[in-house]
RNA sequence: GUCCCGUUCGUCUAGUGGUCUAGGACGCUGGCCUCUCACGCCGGUAACAGGGGUUCAACUCCCCUACGGGAUGCCA
Protein backbone atom coordinates (compact mmCIF):
# COMPACT_ATOMS: atom_id res chain seq x y z
CA UNK A 1 0.00 0.00 0.00
CA UNK A 2 1.80 3.54 -1.34
CA UNK A 3 1.43 5.53 1.28
CA UNK A 4 2.54 9.09 1.04
CA UNK A 5 2.55 12.40 3.67
CA UNK A 6 2.93 15.76 2.74
CA UNK A 7 4.52 16.98 6.05
CA UNK A 8 5.16 21.43 5.84
CA UNK A 9 6.00 23.22 9.07
CA UNK A 10 3.86 25.83 9.76
CA UNK A 11 6.84 28.74 9.16
CA UNK A 12 4.74 30.72 7.07
CA UNK A 13 2.64 30.23 3.68
CA UNK A 14 2.45 27.54 1.27
CA UNK A 15 4.70 27.94 -1.57
CA UNK A 16 5.43 27.15 -5.31
CA UNK A 17 8.03 24.43 -3.68
CA UNK A 18 5.64 23.09 -1.35
CA UNK A 19 2.69 22.84 -3.85
CA UNK A 20 4.94 21.04 -6.27
CA UNK A 21 6.30 18.77 -3.93
CA UNK A 22 2.92 18.03 -2.34
CA UNK A 23 1.03 18.14 -5.84
CA UNK A 24 3.91 14.72 -6.54
CA UNK A 25 2.57 13.07 -3.26
CA UNK A 26 -0.57 13.59 -4.66
CA UNK A 27 -0.29 12.36 -8.39
CA UNK A 28 1.87 9.48 -7.05
CA UNK A 29 -0.60 8.49 -4.15
CA UNK A 30 -3.35 8.76 -6.93
CA UNK A 31 -1.30 6.61 -9.76
CA UNK A 32 -0.75 4.08 -6.93
CA UNK A 33 -4.50 4.07 -5.46
CA UNK A 34 -2.49 4.77 -2.40
CA UNK A 35 -3.44 7.68 0.45
CA UNK A 36 -2.07 11.29 0.82
CA UNK A 37 -1.69 12.62 4.55
CA UNK A 38 -0.86 15.72 5.83
CA UNK A 39 1.15 16.02 8.69
CA UNK A 40 2.37 19.25 10.10
CA UNK A 41 5.70 19.28 11.50
CA UNK A 42 5.72 22.18 14.04
CA UNK A 43 8.29 21.44 16.13
CA UNK A 44 10.25 24.09 15.50
CA UNK A 45 8.14 26.78 18.53
CA UNK A 46 10.62 30.34 18.00
CA UNK A 47 9.84 29.83 14.10
CA UNK A 48 5.89 28.94 14.63
CA UNK A 49 3.90 31.32 12.43
CA UNK A 50 0.47 32.23 13.29
CA UNK A 51 -1.91 31.04 11.04
CA UNK A 52 0.50 29.06 8.33
CA UNK A 53 -1.41 26.10 9.23
CA UNK A 54 -4.66 27.56 7.94
CA UNK A 55 -2.91 28.89 5.03
CA UNK A 56 -1.14 25.51 4.32
CA UNK A 57 -4.72 23.73 4.22
CA UNK A 58 -6.42 26.56 2.47
CA UNK A 59 -4.22 26.57 -0.42
CA UNK A 60 -3.99 22.69 -0.90
CA UNK A 61 -7.95 23.20 -0.50
CA UNK A 62 -8.01 25.74 -3.56
CA UNK A 63 -5.61 23.98 -5.81
CA UNK A 64 -7.51 20.48 -5.43
CA UNK A 65 -5.29 18.56 -3.45
CA UNK A 66 -7.54 16.69 -0.92
CA UNK A 67 -5.89 14.60 1.87
CA UNK A 68 -6.76 11.01 3.37
CA UNK A 69 -5.84 11.35 6.21
CA UNK A 70 -4.89 14.56 8.85
CA UNK A 71 -3.49 16.87 9.52
CA UNK A 72 -1.83 15.25 12.25
CA UNK A 73 0.58 17.45 14.51
CA UNK A 74 3.72 16.69 15.57
CA UNK A 75 3.64 19.26 18.55
CA UNK A 76 0.99 17.19 19.82
CA UNK A 77 2.81 13.97 20.30
CA UNK A 78 5.77 14.65 22.16
CA UNK A 79 5.72 12.42 24.39
CA UNK A 80 5.87 9.36 21.55
CA UNK A 81 9.21 11.14 20.00
CA UNK A 82 10.72 11.46 23.53
CA UNK A 83 10.13 7.92 24.68
CA UNK A 84 11.89 6.90 21.55
CA UNK A 85 14.75 9.51 22.32
CA UNK A 86 15.29 7.79 25.82
CA UNK A 87 14.89 4.06 24.21
CA UNK A 88 17.56 4.96 22.10
CA UNK A 89 19.36 6.22 24.62
CA UNK A 90 19.01 2.99 26.56
CA UNK A 91 20.36 0.95 24.06
CA UNK A 92 23.69 3.27 23.30
CA UNK A 93 22.43 5.27 20.35
CA UNK A 94 21.81 8.18 21.61
CA UNK A 95 23.65 9.90 24.27
CA UNK A 96 22.87 12.94 26.61
CA UNK A 97 24.39 16.37 25.64
CA UNK A 98 24.93 19.16 28.26
CA UNK A 99 27.00 21.49 25.85
CA UNK A 100 26.10 25.05 25.51
CA UNK A 101 25.02 26.85 23.35
CA UNK A 102 27.76 29.18 23.90
CA UNK A 103 30.41 26.32 24.15
CA UNK A 104 29.09 24.59 20.35
CA UNK A 105 29.27 28.36 18.78
CA UNK A 106 32.71 28.87 20.10
CA UNK A 107 33.60 25.09 18.68
CA UNK A 108 31.89 25.68 15.61
CA UNK A 109 33.85 28.89 15.28
CA UNK A 110 37.28 27.15 15.88
CA UNK A 111 36.45 24.65 12.74
CA UNK A 112 35.80 26.88 10.49
CA UNK A 113 39.13 29.03 11.17
CA UNK A 114 41.12 25.98 10.97
CA UNK A 115 39.08 25.19 8.08
CA UNK A 116 37.90 21.84 9.37
CA UNK A 117 34.64 20.44 8.44
CA UNK A 118 31.99 22.26 11.42
CA UNK A 119 30.36 19.74 13.44
CA UNK A 120 29.88 18.71 16.96
CA UNK A 121 33.02 17.51 18.93
CA UNK A 122 31.08 14.38 20.36
CA UNK A 123 32.39 16.55 24.31
CA UNK A 124 29.06 14.50 25.59
CA UNK A 125 29.64 11.15 23.93
CA UNK A 126 31.35 9.17 26.03
CA UNK A 127 30.13 10.57 29.59
CA UNK A 128 30.27 8.71 32.97
CA UNK A 129 27.15 7.67 33.59
CA UNK A 130 27.61 9.23 37.26
CA UNK A 131 28.29 12.80 35.89
CA UNK A 132 25.17 12.12 33.49
CA UNK A 133 22.97 11.24 36.39
CA UNK A 134 24.56 13.98 38.66
CA UNK A 135 23.95 16.64 36.03
CA UNK A 136 20.32 15.41 35.27
CA UNK A 137 19.69 15.35 38.67
CA UNK A 138 20.84 19.01 39.31
CA UNK A 139 18.42 19.43 36.39
CA UNK A 140 21.09 20.72 33.78
CA UNK A 141 19.36 21.42 30.38
CA UNK A 142 20.47 18.88 28.29
CA UNK A 143 19.49 17.72 24.74
CA UNK A 144 19.49 13.88 23.45
CA UNK A 145 22.07 13.68 20.18
CA UNK A 146 22.25 10.81 18.42
CA UNK A 147 25.80 7.86 18.66
CA UNK A 148 26.09 7.81 14.83
CA UNK A 149 28.40 5.26 14.25
CA UNK A 150 32.50 5.52 12.80
CA UNK A 151 33.37 4.21 9.60
CA UNK A 152 30.24 3.17 8.00
CA UNK A 153 29.10 3.90 4.42
CA UNK A 154 26.01 4.64 3.76
CA UNK A 155 24.61 3.77 1.03
CA UNK A 156 21.01 5.88 0.00
CA UNK A 157 19.26 4.17 -2.55
CA UNK A 158 16.87 7.34 -4.17
CA UNK A 159 14.14 6.60 -6.62
CA UNK A 160 15.41 9.75 -8.55
CA UNK A 161 18.89 10.05 -8.09
CA UNK A 162 19.72 6.23 -7.65
CA UNK A 163 22.42 5.22 -5.40
CA UNK A 164 24.30 7.54 -3.03
CA UNK A 165 26.83 6.92 -0.95
CA UNK A 166 28.04 8.70 2.16
CA UNK A 167 31.01 8.46 4.27
CA UNK A 168 29.58 8.29 7.94
CA UNK A 169 32.91 10.02 9.68
CA UNK A 170 31.47 13.38 7.85
CA UNK A 171 28.14 12.80 9.72
CA UNK A 172 27.48 14.49 12.90
CA UNK A 173 26.11 13.83 15.84
CA UNK A 174 22.87 15.22 15.51
CA UNK A 175 20.61 16.65 17.97
CA UNK A 176 16.96 14.32 18.10
CA UNK A 177 15.49 16.23 21.02
CA UNK A 178 16.07 19.58 22.04
CA UNK A 179 15.86 21.03 25.62
CA UNK A 180 12.44 22.17 25.52
CA UNK A 181 11.43 18.79 25.12
CA UNK A 182 10.80 18.69 21.23
CA UNK A 183 12.24 16.63 18.57
CA UNK A 184 14.16 18.13 15.97
CA UNK A 185 12.77 17.30 12.44
CA UNK A 186 15.22 13.91 12.16
CA UNK A 187 13.65 12.05 15.02
CA UNK A 188 10.08 13.35 14.55
CA UNK A 189 9.61 12.81 10.92
CA UNK A 190 11.42 9.44 11.01
CA UNK A 191 9.22 8.09 14.30
CA UNK A 192 5.89 9.63 12.79
CA UNK A 193 6.99 8.04 9.11
CA UNK A 194 7.56 4.85 10.55
CA UNK A 195 3.75 4.95 12.73
CA UNK A 196 2.01 6.24 9.90
CA UNK A 197 2.99 3.29 7.78
CA UNK A 198 4.90 5.69 5.57
CA UNK A 199 5.85 4.13 2.03
CA UNK A 200 7.43 6.69 0.40
CA UNK A 201 9.46 9.80 2.25
CA UNK A 202 9.34 12.24 -1.29
CA UNK A 203 10.94 15.81 -0.09
CA UNK A 204 13.07 18.40 -1.32
CA UNK A 205 16.93 17.40 -2.14
CA UNK A 206 17.51 19.60 0.39
CA UNK A 207 17.30 16.55 2.41
CA UNK A 208 19.29 14.17 0.98
CA UNK A 209 22.70 14.78 3.09
CA UNK A 210 20.68 14.60 5.78
CA UNK A 211 19.19 11.09 4.86
CA UNK A 212 21.75 8.91 6.18
CA UNK A 213 20.61 9.92 10.37
CA UNK A 214 17.67 8.91 9.31
CA UNK A 215 18.73 5.59 8.03
CA UNK A 216 20.89 4.96 10.83
CA UNK A 217 17.67 5.85 13.27
CA UNK A 218 15.85 3.05 11.00
CA UNK A 219 18.02 0.64 11.98
CA UNK A 220 18.40 1.49 15.60
CA UNK A 221 14.85 1.24 15.76
CA UNK A 222 14.36 -2.15 13.89
CA UNK A 223 12.39 -0.18 11.57
CA UNK A 224 12.23 -0.43 7.77
CA UNK A 225 13.04 2.71 5.66
CA UNK A 226 10.97 4.09 3.41
CA UNK A 227 11.53 4.36 0.11
CA UNK A 228 13.62 7.51 -0.88
CA UNK A 229 12.56 10.53 -3.50
CA UNK A 230 14.58 13.30 -3.13
CA UNK A 231 12.76 16.59 -5.66
CA UNK A 232 15.18 18.48 -7.12
CA UNK A 233 14.82 22.31 -6.20
CA UNK A 234 12.94 24.78 -7.61
CA UNK A 235 15.19 27.91 -8.61
CA UNK A 236 14.90 31.86 -8.83
CA UNK A 237 16.39 33.30 -11.70
CA UNK A 238 19.48 33.32 -10.15
CA UNK A 239 19.44 30.02 -9.97
CA UNK A 240 19.28 29.65 -5.82
CA UNK A 241 16.76 27.88 -4.44
CA UNK A 242 13.83 29.89 -4.18
CA UNK A 243 13.46 31.79 -1.23
CA UNK A 244 11.29 34.55 0.64
CA UNK A 245 13.93 37.24 -0.08
CA UNK A 246 12.90 36.59 -3.96
CA UNK A 247 9.64 37.73 -3.49
CA UNK A 248 6.15 35.91 -1.91
CA UNK A 249 5.97 32.98 -4.15
CA UNK A 250 2.97 31.83 -1.96
CA UNK A 251 0.40 30.19 -4.10
CA UNK A 252 -2.18 32.47 -2.29
CA UNK A 253 0.24 35.47 -3.91
CA UNK A 254 -0.55 33.93 -7.51
CA UNK A 255 -3.97 33.22 -6.69
CA UNK A 256 -4.30 37.05 -5.94
CA UNK A 257 -2.59 37.76 -9.02
CA UNK A 258 -5.32 36.44 -10.94
CA UNK A 259 -3.85 33.15 -11.29
CA UNK A 260 -5.99 29.94 -12.26
CA UNK A 261 -5.20 27.16 -9.93
CA UNK A 262 -5.09 24.87 -13.07
CA UNK A 263 -2.44 26.97 -14.73
CA UNK A 264 -0.45 27.11 -11.58
CA UNK A 265 -0.86 22.93 -10.96
CA UNK A 266 -0.14 22.41 -14.76
CA UNK A 267 2.70 25.11 -14.28
CA UNK A 268 4.37 23.92 -11.17
CA UNK A 269 3.62 20.45 -12.47
CA UNK A 270 5.99 20.68 -15.53
CA UNK A 271 9.32 21.98 -13.28
CA UNK A 272 10.76 18.81 -12.71
CA UNK A 273 8.84 16.71 -14.80
CA UNK A 274 6.69 15.96 -18.04
CA UNK A 275 4.80 13.38 -19.33
CA UNK A 276 7.15 11.74 -21.73
CA UNK A 277 5.30 13.70 -24.54
CA UNK A 278 4.74 16.61 -26.42
CA UNK A 279 1.63 17.91 -24.07
CA UNK A 280 2.14 20.45 -21.80
CA UNK A 281 -1.13 21.88 -21.17
CA UNK A 282 -2.96 18.65 -19.03
CA UNK A 283 -5.10 18.66 -15.78
CA UNK A 284 -4.68 16.87 -12.29
CA UNK A 285 -6.13 13.87 -13.36
CA UNK A 286 -3.62 13.20 -16.51
CA UNK A 287 -0.76 14.49 -13.65
CA UNK A 288 -2.11 11.75 -11.95
CA UNK A 289 -2.65 9.02 -14.65
CA UNK A 290 0.87 9.25 -16.08
CA UNK A 291 2.94 10.42 -12.87
CA UNK A 292 5.94 8.52 -12.25
CA UNK A 293 9.57 9.48 -10.42
CA UNK A 294 11.20 7.92 -13.65
CA UNK A 295 9.95 10.72 -15.13
CA UNK A 296 11.38 13.45 -12.41
CA UNK A 297 14.82 15.42 -13.58
CA UNK A 298 17.65 15.42 -10.90
CA UNK A 299 18.33 18.99 -11.83
CA UNK A 300 16.63 21.97 -10.32
CA UNK A 301 14.32 23.97 -12.31
CA UNK A 302 14.24 27.88 -12.64
CA UNK A 303 11.02 29.61 -11.99
CA UNK A 304 9.71 31.47 -14.99
CA UNK A 305 6.40 33.54 -14.55
CA UNK A 306 6.08 34.26 -18.47
CA UNK A 307 5.26 30.58 -19.20
CA UNK A 308 3.21 30.47 -16.07
CA UNK A 309 1.39 33.76 -17.49
CA UNK A 310 1.09 32.17 -21.23
CA UNK A 311 -0.42 29.23 -19.36
CA UNK A 312 -2.72 31.18 -17.76
CA UNK A 313 -3.96 32.66 -20.87
CA UNK A 314 -4.32 29.19 -22.42
CA UNK A 315 -6.57 27.96 -19.54
CA UNK A 316 -8.23 31.71 -19.61
CA UNK A 317 -9.74 31.37 -22.81
CA UNK A 318 -10.30 27.53 -22.71
CA UNK A 319 -12.33 28.00 -20.09
CA UNK A 320 -15.94 27.90 -20.34
CA UNK A 321 -17.52 31.41 -20.94
CA UNK A 322 -19.92 31.48 -17.92
CA UNK A 323 -17.95 30.02 -15.53
CA UNK A 324 -15.25 32.52 -16.73
CA UNK A 325 -17.84 35.21 -16.41
CA UNK A 326 -18.75 34.48 -13.04
CA UNK A 327 -14.94 34.03 -11.49
CA UNK A 328 -14.40 37.64 -12.95
CA UNK A 329 -17.73 39.38 -11.41
CA UNK A 330 -15.51 40.06 -8.47
CA UNK A 331 -13.36 42.28 -10.25
CA UNK A 332 -16.25 44.41 -11.55
CA UNK A 333 -17.93 44.57 -8.15
CA UNK A 334 -14.37 45.78 -6.92
CA UNK A 335 -14.15 48.83 -9.70
CA UNK A 336 -17.82 49.29 -9.03
CA UNK A 337 -18.90 48.61 -12.27
CA UNK A 338 -22.71 47.86 -12.74
CA UNK A 339 -22.48 44.80 -14.48
CA UNK A 340 -26.03 43.61 -13.63
CA UNK A 341 -26.97 43.13 -17.77
CA UNK A 342 -26.03 39.71 -17.59
CA UNK A 343 -26.47 39.33 -21.42
CA UNK A 344 -24.34 42.18 -22.43
CA UNK A 345 -21.73 41.04 -19.58
CA UNK A 346 -21.35 37.92 -21.26
CA UNK A 347 -20.20 39.53 -24.50
CA UNK A 348 -17.92 41.93 -22.85
CA UNK A 349 -16.44 38.75 -21.07
CA UNK A 350 -16.19 36.34 -24.64
CA UNK A 351 -14.79 39.58 -25.91
CA UNK A 352 -12.20 40.61 -23.40
CA UNK A 353 -11.26 37.08 -22.63
CA UNK A 354 -8.54 37.08 -25.92
CA UNK A 355 -6.83 39.89 -24.12
CA UNK A 356 -6.32 38.55 -20.91
CA UNK A 357 -3.22 36.91 -19.03
CA UNK A 358 -4.05 37.88 -15.82
CA UNK A 359 -7.92 37.91 -14.32
CA UNK A 360 -7.88 41.45 -12.78
CA UNK A 361 -6.76 42.68 -16.43
CA UNK A 362 -10.18 42.02 -17.46
CA UNK A 363 -11.38 45.78 -15.98
CA UNK A 364 -8.59 47.81 -17.85
CA UNK A 365 -9.80 45.67 -20.56
CA UNK A 366 -13.53 46.50 -20.40
CA UNK A 367 -14.44 49.27 -18.39
CA UNK A 368 -14.77 51.04 -21.71
CA UNK A 369 -18.21 49.02 -22.20
CA UNK A 370 -19.67 50.35 -18.88
CA UNK A 371 -18.33 54.09 -18.09
CA UNK A 372 -18.11 57.51 -19.95
CA UNK A 373 -15.66 57.58 -22.06
CA UNK A 374 -13.00 60.51 -22.14
CA UNK A 375 -10.85 61.75 -24.62
CA UNK A 376 -7.38 63.43 -25.46
CA UNK A 377 -6.61 66.40 -27.80
CA UNK A 378 -5.46 64.15 -30.07
CA UNK A 379 -8.42 61.71 -29.95
CA UNK A 380 -10.56 64.27 -30.22
CA UNK A 381 -8.96 65.95 -33.49
CA UNK A 382 -9.97 62.59 -34.95
CA UNK A 383 -13.29 62.48 -33.48
CA UNK A 384 -13.95 66.85 -34.87
CA UNK A 385 -12.29 65.41 -38.66
CA UNK A 386 -14.87 66.19 -41.85
CA UNK A 387 -15.12 62.55 -42.65
CA UNK A 388 -15.28 61.45 -38.93
CA UNK A 389 -18.51 63.54 -38.68
CA UNK A 390 -19.75 62.50 -42.31
CA UNK A 391 -19.44 58.68 -40.62
CA UNK A 392 -21.09 59.42 -37.02
CA UNK A 393 -24.12 61.60 -39.23
CA UNK A 394 -24.70 58.79 -41.31
CA UNK A 395 -24.45 56.23 -38.56
CA UNK A 396 -26.71 58.57 -36.13
CA UNK A 397 -29.28 58.94 -38.89
CA UNK A 398 -28.93 54.94 -40.06
CA UNK A 399 -28.80 53.06 -36.87
CA UNK A 400 -32.01 52.85 -35.86
CA UNK A 401 -33.09 51.02 -38.64
CA UNK A 402 -30.13 48.45 -38.85
CA UNK A 403 -30.93 44.65 -38.31
CA UNK A 404 -27.80 43.33 -39.40
CA UNK A 405 -24.74 45.03 -37.66
CA UNK A 406 -22.05 42.94 -39.84
CA UNK A 407 -23.93 44.11 -43.16
CA UNK A 408 -24.62 47.57 -41.72
CA UNK A 409 -21.04 48.17 -40.79
CA UNK A 410 -19.80 47.33 -44.74
CA UNK A 411 -23.13 49.51 -46.27
CA UNK A 412 -22.29 51.96 -44.26
CA UNK A 413 -18.53 52.01 -45.82
CA UNK A 414 -19.79 51.68 -49.00
CA UNK A 415 -22.21 54.23 -49.04
CA UNK A 416 -19.79 56.94 -47.56
CA UNK A 417 -17.22 55.96 -49.94
CA UNK A 418 -14.84 56.13 -46.42
CA UNK A 419 -13.06 52.85 -45.73
CA UNK A 420 -9.97 51.59 -43.89
CA UNK A 421 -8.88 53.02 -40.92
CA UNK A 422 -10.40 56.62 -42.02
CA UNK A 423 -14.01 55.03 -41.30
CA UNK A 424 -13.09 52.36 -38.32
CA UNK A 425 -10.68 54.52 -36.31
CA UNK A 426 -12.69 57.25 -35.59
CA UNK A 427 -15.98 55.08 -35.04
CA UNK A 428 -13.80 52.92 -32.60
CA UNK A 429 -12.67 55.71 -30.98
CA UNK A 430 -15.89 57.05 -30.67
CA UNK A 431 -17.88 53.98 -29.45
CA UNK A 432 -14.66 51.96 -27.38
CA UNK A 433 -12.62 55.09 -26.54
CA UNK A 434 -9.65 53.56 -28.41
CA UNK A 435 -8.59 53.22 -32.06
CA UNK A 436 -7.73 49.76 -31.57
CA UNK A 437 -9.57 46.82 -30.27
CA UNK A 438 -12.71 44.44 -31.21
CA UNK A 439 -14.62 44.87 -34.54
CA UNK A 440 -17.46 47.41 -34.82
CA UNK A 441 -20.10 44.98 -35.17
CA UNK A 442 -19.15 43.20 -32.06
CA UNK A 443 -18.81 47.00 -30.07
CA UNK A 444 -22.12 47.47 -31.52
CA UNK A 445 -23.80 44.33 -30.28
CA UNK A 446 -22.34 45.14 -27.42
CA UNK A 447 -23.62 48.72 -26.23
CA UNK A 448 -26.61 48.51 -28.17
CA UNK A 449 -28.42 50.67 -30.60
CA UNK A 450 -29.20 53.10 -27.40
CA UNK A 451 -25.67 53.48 -25.70
CA UNK A 452 -24.08 53.46 -29.40
CA UNK A 453 -26.06 56.27 -30.36
CA UNK A 454 -25.61 58.20 -27.30
CA UNK A 455 -21.75 57.80 -27.87
CA UNK A 456 -21.90 59.08 -31.22
CA UNK A 457 -24.06 62.14 -30.25
CA UNK A 458 -21.53 63.28 -27.72
CA UNK A 459 -18.68 63.26 -30.35
CA UNK A 460 -21.04 65.30 -32.98
CA UNK A 461 -19.78 68.70 -33.61
C1' G B 1 36.87 24.70 3.98
C1' U B 2 34.43 19.71 3.81
C1' C B 3 30.78 16.47 1.91
C1' C B 4 26.59 15.58 -1.42
C1' C B 5 23.86 16.56 -5.93
C1' G B 6 23.66 18.54 -10.65
C1' U B 7 25.16 20.60 -15.91
C1' U B 8 21.06 19.94 -23.68
C1' C B 9 18.60 26.68 -26.81
C1' G B 10 17.87 32.95 -22.30
C1' U B 11 13.97 29.60 -19.51
C1' C B 12 11.05 24.65 -18.96
C1' U B 13 12.44 20.29 -21.39
C1' A B 14 12.69 15.53 -25.26
C1' G B 15 16.76 12.47 -25.96
C1' U B 16 18.83 6.18 -22.22
C1' G B 17 25.45 4.35 -28.07
C1' G B 18 23.98 4.80 -34.42
C1' U B 19 17.08 7.21 -36.31
C1' C B 20 20.54 14.13 -33.89
C1' U B 21 21.99 18.25 -40.16
C1' A B 22 19.63 17.51 -31.51
C1' G B 23 12.77 17.60 -31.23
C1' G B 24 8.76 20.46 -28.47
C1' A B 25 7.10 24.74 -25.35
C1' C B 26 7.76 29.88 -23.35
C1' G B 27 10.32 34.27 -24.82
C1' C B 28 12.10 37.03 -28.92
C1' U B 29 11.33 37.57 -34.14
C1' G B 30 9.34 37.35 -39.61
C1' G B 31 4.77 36.36 -42.05
C1' C B 32 -0.50 35.07 -42.63
C1' C B 33 -5.50 36.41 -41.01
C1' U B 34 -7.20 41.67 -40.59
C1' C B 35 -9.41 48.50 -40.53
C1' U B 36 -6.50 48.15 -35.68
C1' C B 37 -5.41 45.45 -31.23
C1' A B 38 -5.83 40.68 -29.11
C1' C B 39 -6.66 35.59 -30.29
C1' G B 40 -5.32 31.94 -33.88
C1' C B 41 -2.17 29.80 -37.73
C1' C B 42 2.66 29.22 -40.39
C1' G B 43 8.06 30.09 -40.31
C1' G B 44 12.81 31.80 -38.03
C1' U B 45 16.34 32.47 -33.86
C1' A B 46 19.03 29.76 -30.26
C1' A B 47 21.80 24.48 -26.76
C1' C B 48 24.69 18.98 -25.92
C1' A B 49 30.09 23.37 -20.02
C1' G B 50 35.54 22.00 -21.24
C1' G B 51 39.28 18.17 -21.62
C1' G B 52 40.61 13.21 -21.68
C1' G B 53 39.27 8.13 -22.30
C1' U B 54 35.97 3.48 -23.79
C1' U B 55 33.85 2.24 -28.66
C1' C B 56 33.56 1.02 -35.53
C1' A B 57 30.29 4.96 -33.42
C1' A B 58 29.09 9.27 -27.98
C1' C B 59 24.36 14.38 -26.02
C1' U B 60 24.06 9.44 -24.38
C1' C B 61 29.15 5.14 -20.68
C1' C B 62 33.89 6.25 -17.43
C1' C B 63 37.54 9.86 -15.38
C1' C B 64 39.28 14.81 -14.51
C1' U B 65 38.43 20.06 -14.54
C1' A B 66 35.18 24.14 -14.46
C1' C B 67 30.76 26.13 -13.15
C1' G B 68 26.07 26.00 -10.44
C1' G B 69 23.29 24.40 -6.35
C1' G B 70 22.48 21.95 -1.58
C1' A B 71 24.09 20.48 3.29
C1' U B 72 27.32 21.61 7.08
C1' G B 73 21.70 24.49 13.29
C1' C B 74 18.81 22.70 20.13
C1' C B 75 15.39 25.33 11.39
C1' A B 76 12.63 22.43 8.69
Amino acid sequence: MVRVRFAPSPTGKLHLGGLRTALYDYAYAKNQGGKFILRIEDTDQTRFVEGATENLINSLKMMGLDFDEGPTFQSQRLDIYKKYALQLIEQGDAYYCFCTQKELDLARQRQKELKLPTKYPETCRNLPQEEVEKNLAQGLPYVIRLAMPKDKDFVIFDKVRGKVKIDSSLLDDQVILKSDGFPTYHLAAVVDDHLMEISHVIRGEEWLYSTPKHIHLYDCLGWKPPIWVHLPLILNENKAKLSKRDGDFSVGAYLEKGYLPQAIINFVALLGWNPKNEQEIFDLQYLCDKFSFKAVNKAGAVFDERKLEWMNGQYIRKMDLQELADLLKKYFIEAEIDISDEQKYLKVIDVAKDYLVLLPQVVPHSKMFYQELEFTDEDLALLHAQESQAVFGYYLENLPNCEDYEQFVKTASAELGIKGKAYFFPLRLALFGNSSGPNIPILLDILGKEESKKRLEKVML
